[in-house]
DNA sequence: CATTTAGTACGACGAGTGTCGAACTATAGC
DNA sequence: GCTATAGTTCGACACTCGTCGTACTAAATG
């Protein structure tokens, strides 16, 4: 049956929409992993980025989380088209709520 | 005996030598909790303050470890004086390895 | 339709975390 | 010296986390 991932899809965009309530501890403690900052990081370009396109030297199902992780806690979102999933960094949700924060942390993760 | 204790000492001076290589994981994860983003707040009006003269609702033996993490990341540090142990935030410390990641931090978690 | 590909869900495992109370150390005051 | 106070340490507990392999769904391709 095809409802599971239907639930899921709708859980995404929920968390979309409730994008304003982000959370300090929970961006802080997503961006505390090594993994997650390094997805983060290269997701700084600003272009769209595919779960597999991302340089991370874990299995395909611990990415899967990481990037579960980091949507939950808005740090990121995420668009479905056809096979693949694009994911982008929520740049201006994140500087909305936490000015300055992004920056501070790309910059010295960038070194 | 009091080996222990003179371990303990020679430890937290080692905390402070070292304080340049400060991880931004570390960091962001000693953050990343309520009650220590709690303290980092209350400690950032640069005064020196007790554990005790804290408001955090948990036990002793919790707030005694939440300071050890904090000094582990380098976002604190203790200044024994008698009876008392005086912290501070280390604050240049911090603007010298993540510029601006303190003041991002500060500014939303003190809303 | 069969196969491949991108990604998620689930269960399991070991390691780490936050919390507490109790025992302890060290200083201060009686 | 006894007692109170500030803080640490040490289990113990439940819970979370990062990791993996496996099984799965859905779309693309043969």
């Amino acid at each position: 049956m095809s409802l599971a991932f239907a639930d899921v899809r709708e859980a995404r965009s929920a968390e979309l929409s409730r994008a304003a309530e982000l959370s300090l501890p929970a961006v802080l403690h997503a961006l505390s992993d090594p993994v997650r900052l390094s997805i983060v990081s290269q997701l700084a370009d600003g272009a769209e980025h595919t779960c597999n396109s991302l340089e991370v030297p874990v299995a395909k199902s611990t990415c899967s989380h990481h990037f579960r992780v980091l949507r939950e806690a808005g740090v990121v979102a995420q668009r479905a088209d056809g096979k693949c999933r694009f994911n982008r960094l929520q740049v201006q949700a994140l500087e909305a709520s936490f000015p300055g924060l992004l920056d501070a942390v790309l910059r010295t993760s960038r070194r």
